[in-house]
DNA sequence: GCGCTTTCCATTGACGCCCATGAAATCCCA
DNA sequence: TGGGATTTCATGGGCGTCAATGGAAAGCGC
């Protein structure tokens, strides 16, 4: 599998240790640039993490900015400015540094959330009410869409 | 990892001495000119400097205006003329002219910015402000790229 | 000699590396 | 198929190393 699935709730230790779920380990090694690129989601309470495809995304979006213009920088600022690599431990472990963790309110538990090329670590509780409001959307969403066929309320396709 | 990423606030001590964080070190350790290429920055109160890539770069701007056109001396001007190269001691200090400093406005302490192929210097405090307005316009900037793209909620407009 | 700059050494706290433990999942074999 | 043995994982803690910072010592010009 090369793609983050599932979702994991970990403690973090009194040396602010909280171990990488093992599958997501496993897709980081082969993806990897030696720890995990983490930056705050731009518009959640949340942060965003993946490996080496990430940041070639990243790079893309800026490359793609005029040298020295105005855009070039802030973007460059907003993303790279926030991100930190993650070392990870050969047990398995990272340390998320105060200002990622301040971002997304993680004191004691951290929630990762698979999205598939890249992952989310959250504030479990945080997490929870942001799952039930993404749902709910699908769920409307689903309505509007699929207004023929029926899976009505029954499985969930989603992640619990 | 071979780009400036993350920040990190030193502090100058009573003989001007600030430490370069020790990641920026290591990327200008592979991409050096024995020193720190910096200058100040053309439209933010702060310092831009990088290694041997970054001159490169000014070098292939430079070079691409028409020869004696007023433009290119400008522009050499301003960019080649404000420059320093700052070394790097072997605890992995340096030191910031009054003329830099003064530009960026930075007295006691220095925010270190990545910006993957350089990075900046800021007074801390105003790069905070600095970094609340680039993030504002990064998901301003979003909005605009992504609404053509996949509707709406598609992961992967950019980030997030 | 005196002030200023540069090199070297010392401190302290954070982080990485190593090993140990216990629980859960997996495997294996009767 | 059931139950014990083995492996995998998450978690805890001790210890050495390195980075950031402060201060002393040594070189240089006036």
């Amino acid at each position: 599998m090369d793609q983050f699935v599932s979702a994991f709730t970990n403690k973090i230790d009194t040396k602010g240790r909280v171990s990488v779920p093992a599958s997501f380990r496993t897709v980081l090694a082969k993806d990897t640039l030696d720890g995990i690129y983490c930056y705050p989601s731009l518009d959640a309470p949340a942060l965003d993490a993946g490996g080496k495809r990430l940041v070639d995304k990243i790079n893309a979006l800026v490359e793609d900015l005029a040298p020295y213009s105005d855009e070039k920088d802030q973007l460059a600022t907003a993303l790279f400015g926030t991100s930190e690599i993650l070392s990870i431990d050969q047990d398995g472990r990272t340390m998320l540094p105060e200002r990622l963790r301040e971002h997304a309110g993680i004191t004691t538990h951290v929630t990762f959330v698979g999205l598939g090329e890249k992952f989310q670590m959250w504030e479990p509780k945080r997490f929870e009410a942001h799952l039930a409001g993404a749902r709910q959307k699908v769920r409307d969403l689903r309505k509007l869409l699929g207004a023929g066929r029926r899976g009505s309320g029954g499985p969930e396709g989603a992640r619990e």
